[in-house]
DNA sequence: GGGAGTCTGTGAGCCCGCTGACGGAGTCAG
DNA sequence: CTGACTCCGTCAGCGGGCTCACAGACTCCC
């Protein structure tokens, strides 16, 4: 089961330059500012900070950080789409979250254990941006804002797990996936010909995945969905069609 | 079922004295500094702080905040232990954390979204104060460090429920006791007489409300341990005799 | 086009844990 | 002491979801 982790290709393992940037300044003082961790923030300001962070590519299938990396790192996801997840010890894998723009993963222990024990991993080719810990507090000494909205940040991150929590303990799986794809809809839904796409290639297993069931389960749910002509589900893309009566079945 | 949220004595709401201190400047000062939040400030500079601090009381029973509550206020536990739980739809509890010293509730839609949808319950008579979101900021403007320790805290709870939730979503209702319980006694463990005992009365019920499962189970799960010589739990207080054995059911 | 690898659909069987029910034990007020 | 209330123990019954197993469909690469 543990090769599961392996399945796509392997060797796009992050390199970080540390030295020099791999881009234009101006381009990532451009990213930068579409960040909201950065927010409220002068454009000189962004472009002292922007010489200071090395920016980093990686390629679908990559991990970006796992829980044996060494390094304490802190990584803001600038362009494509994370996945973060937990591997049980029997090798059972748990998504937590899927990131995209200015988000963030890392592991750093002076601020607390967060991420600890979690990989991350591109799901799409994707560029990142690092700071080690002392880069994240000088910026933060002289920024507070940035501290606010890492406070922000965090906040909504933990309300959605407390959620999540809740929904997990109670909800059965045709619930749990109901709720899901309804988020997975807020966040990366398109209008589309017959109700809402959900923007992202996302295999059975990668879903069960996410609501902690086992593939056969959701498949045998995602037959019953379509039967009742909720939605659709055919070469990994979810259409779905009746967007109240799936948020009916989510029981919120 | 509803009315298990008043089943303990009512009429202990929060009052909230905006104006006179309840009680003496220096008192104040001393547990102040006793909050990891404020590590790193002065003695002038906690005695700044805590002229606009209210504090206040609230009985066994009582709620300190809640979804219904309008202000947006946050909340640090000085004396006491606060439940956090969330409520579903059909009135099942799931308590997300217990708080002591030093930690912090609140609801605040600056500071996200975080601990919307949350009840925080005082288990035993409690003292907190309390900021509001404005007041907040101009002390984060003033001391960073304020600032990182909030970061630090929400990291810690982060994980906490991320480890939670790959706990619900795998593991069995003997797993996830064992696991809750390791958690408690470590921190609110005592050595006694036979083994390890947590200073906290739980009802079954309580428990069970922990680990997101039924009453009925919990007793069961709890029977089957005190035959084998695990635990035992009378008068609402838990003992475990054997720590080890415990750990390995926990799974990890 | 053909074969390897991956993804999807479905079924049989089994067991954990939920529901509902009820009796006993502890506790507190009068 | 006695009733009222809460908490605890246990059981029968059932069903959701897991495991195991396999066949069909799709994709991608030679």
């Amino acid at each position: 089961m543990l090769r599961r982790l392996f399945e796509r290709d392997a060797g796009s393992e992050v390199e970080i330059p540390t030295g020099a940037p791999l881009t234009d300044a101006d381009l990532k003082v451009g990213l930068l500012r579409e960040i909201d961790l950065f927010t409220g923030l002068s454009l000189d300001e962004l472009r002292e900070i922007s010489r200071t962070l090395p920016m980093t590519t990686c390629q679908i299938g990559g991990l970006i950080t796992s829980p044996d990396e060494e390094d304490e790192r802190l990584y803001i996801v600038k362009r494509g789409r994370v996945r973060l997840y937990r591997l049980t010890p029997d090798g059972k894998q748990l998504t937590l979250d899927i990131l995209d723009k200015g988000r963030i993963v890392g592991r750093m222990s002076w601020l607390g254990q967060e991420l600890n024990e979690v990989y991350a991993e591109a799901i799409e080719d994707a560029v990142v941006c690092s700071f080690t810990p002392s880069e994240l507090r000088r910026l933060i000494d002289r920024f507070p804002g940035i501290g606010l909205n890492i406070i922000r940040y965090l906040s909504d991150r933990l309300a959605a797990s407390e959620r999540e929590r809740e929904v997990m303990a109670f909800r059965s799986v045709e619930q749990r996936l109901a709720a899901r794809l309804m988020e997975l809809a807020e966040r990366f839904g398109q209008p589309s010909g017959d109700g809402v796409a959900i923007d992202a290639r996302l295999t059975q297993q990668e879903l069960a995945d996410m609501i902690g069931t086992s593939r056969e389960t959701l498949a045998m749910t995602i037959s019953s969905l379509r039967e009742r002509g909720v939605l659709e589900m055919q070469n990994q893309r979810v259409v779905i069609h009746d967007v109240e009566g799936l948020r009916g079945l989510s029981g919120a």
